[in-house]
Formats: C-alpha cells, structure tokens, sequence
DNA sequence: TCCATATTGTAAGTATGCTGTCAATCGACG
DNA sequence: CGTCGATTGACAGCATACTTACAATATGGA
C-alpha cells in the first residue's frame, strides 16, 4: 500500500480495483457484441428484453429497480426496442401515468434465436481462466455485488419492485 | 448450465459474468465520483493524469494504448482537462500531426491532493469482502484481464507505445 | 523524388449512464 | 373533498465508449 508521499505509478492505476473493473466491463461488452451482432442486440438491450420477458406488463420505473439500470437511461434502451419492434407499449388501465410494457411477437421470437450466442458470449469472458477459478471469481463478484449494492446509484431491488406486480417470481 | 429449451429467466442474468461486470463497474465509478466529489474529477480523466504525469509528453495517440481508453473518447477527455487547465497541449517539435500532453501546475497539485480520496474509494471497493478473498478477487481479475487483453476494442500496449518515447517506465 | 500507405487528431453518429428538472398524475392525510 | 407530497415519464445536459470517416501529415519503397 502506498503512502502519501509515494509518486503515483502506472502501477498502481493497472493494480486498481476500479480500473480493473473498467476494463473487465469493456472486455465484456466487446465480446458481448462481437457474438451478437448477427441479432444487432446490446447487452444492455437484451436485459431489459429478458426482464419484460419474466414480468410482462412491468412500467419502466420498476424495470428499472429490477435489473438495477438508471431510470434516465432506460427511457431510450426502451425507445430504441421499441423502434425495432421488440416490444411495445401500452398505457396502463389504473394509472395514466405509466406505460405498460410488453414483448412483442417478433421480441420473443429474438429472444429464443439469441440464447445460444449469448450464452457463447458469457462462457468467453471467463474462457482463460481455469474452470475451478470461474467458480471462485464469479462467486466472490456475487458476493461483492450483493454487498456493494446500497453504492450503487441505482439499487437492485427486485423484489421491492415486484410486489406492486402482484407477482413474486 | 441452461439448455437452449430453457426459459430465460432472470436469475440467469443476475449470475451472468457480464451483468455483474456491468453492476461491479456502475458501484465502482459510484464510490470513487462520491469519494472524490470534492476535486470533481472523474475514474478517466484521474487515469489520464497519471499517466500524463507518468510520461510527460506523450501524445493522444499513445496515452489511449498506455490506458486501454478509445483514442476517440480520450479526444475529448484530453479537450475537459484542457480546459479545467490540468494539463497543456503543445505543438510536437518533430511531427506537425500530434500534440504533446504535459501536467500543468495546477494539475499535478490536483494530482497531490486528490492520492487520498482515490485510495479510500479503491478500499472501499473492495471493503465488504474479507481481506483473503479480496486479494484472491484482484489476482483472479488482473489475470483475466490480462487474458482478455486482445479481446478488447483498445488492447493495454504499454510497452509498444512507450517505444517511441525514448524512455520505458 | 514521387507515390501508395499509414498515422494523427478530429468530428459525426449511436448507445450507455448519470445529474438535474418538469408537468402530469396519484395517493394520503386532514 | 381538497391540497400537499410522492411518483412517473420525459427532457436537457454532461461524460464515457465505440464506429466510421476525413484531412493533414509522415513514411517507406519504387
């Protein structure tokens, strides 16, 4: 550990924990793309298809608490499924403020064609490690995340957000 | 390990190693803009100072290899400094084409002040883990970023882009 | 020397990811 | 019932992060 007069490094920016994370993000996303683009889906994009999946009729602040991405940002990802007709919006019967979101055929139907490169994509990312250390990596990151989740500018909380479905799954 | 039958569901985004990559770096930035609100500077543009202190004249070009940022992004990253008046661009003696960084002052004093706060938002990245699983976090990570290296879109050449400019610290 | 090729910074365009703010609406409390 | 505070979606603005393209410049080989 460095002290206070030690001159900063490369080093020491290369051995950080969030340059380390910045990095692994950006590994990630390229290869998430790369086995992708065949379906011209991003990461991000396939999330949120997956979430309107499991819980048809979701609004989009609470899809936001679900997969934990700012509610801002989420307001284009959905205008851009919805520009490709991936899902659709329905304004909500109770509250005239919410929009009610769904997947459309042509949504579902990605879906089901994309699994198989995502989950390629998935397996990449931890490909050059032994298998024994995915487990530990990715168990410890579980850990790390779950813990660190209250930091985050937008919380997980997906069950907070599924109680007002009147569905628990 | 999901077969291709099965339905997506959202536990298998919320254990993909790509969403909790995605989660990791969302806490990471969170922590370290919170912890370093007061010198209003950000994860990228602290890593470009280091370095640009690291090798005081380097060029665009070659700080964006030495960090493994997108020579675009770091365009106008370089543009932010400048103006906030961290760093100078000056003309190269020997290539009309680049222009060369340099820390100004008033940036390396930044750069001085600012060693605490990023090493408490460095810590506490990692706090919630046990002091064993968090150095077992960091080696599993550095090791696959370096793994992944050439799956990134900006691939970390240190070594190469420092060739050229005379020195190799 | 001349020319094909490569490099450099820059710009435009798209996509996250965050900060604010705002109007419309809802809900709860008096 | 009416008002106040919270919620919702939308928007503006800033900062990464990537793609392609382009003009200026450099460099190598014929």
């Amino acid at each position: 550990m460095p002290s206070k007069s030690d001159p900063i490094t490369m080093d020491a920016v290369y051995t950080a924990p969030g340059y380390l994370f910045r990095r692994m993000q950006q590994i990630a996303v390229s290869i998430f793309v790369e086995e992708c683009k065949a379906y011209d889906l991003t990461p991000v994009q396939y999330a949120s298809l997956v979430s309107i999946r499991t819980h048809p009729g979701i609004d989009a602040t609470r899809l936001s608490a679900v997969i934990a991405f700012d509610r801002s940002t989420l307001g284009s990802v959905i205008e851009r499924l919805e520009a490709k007709a991936y899902i659709e919006r329905k304004p909500s019967p109770g509250d005239k403020r919410t929009k009610l979101l769904y997947l459309t055929r042509s949504g579902a139907a990605l879906l089901r064609d994309i699994i198989p490169s995502v989950e390629r994509a998935q397996a990449r990312m931890l490909q050059p490690l032994k298998p024994a250390d995915r487990k530990t990596l990715l168990a410890l990151l579980t850990q790390l995340v779950d813990l660190n989740n209250e930091a985050s500018r937008v919380p997980l909380r997906a069950e907070d957000a599924l109680e007002h479905l009147g569905k628990t799954s």
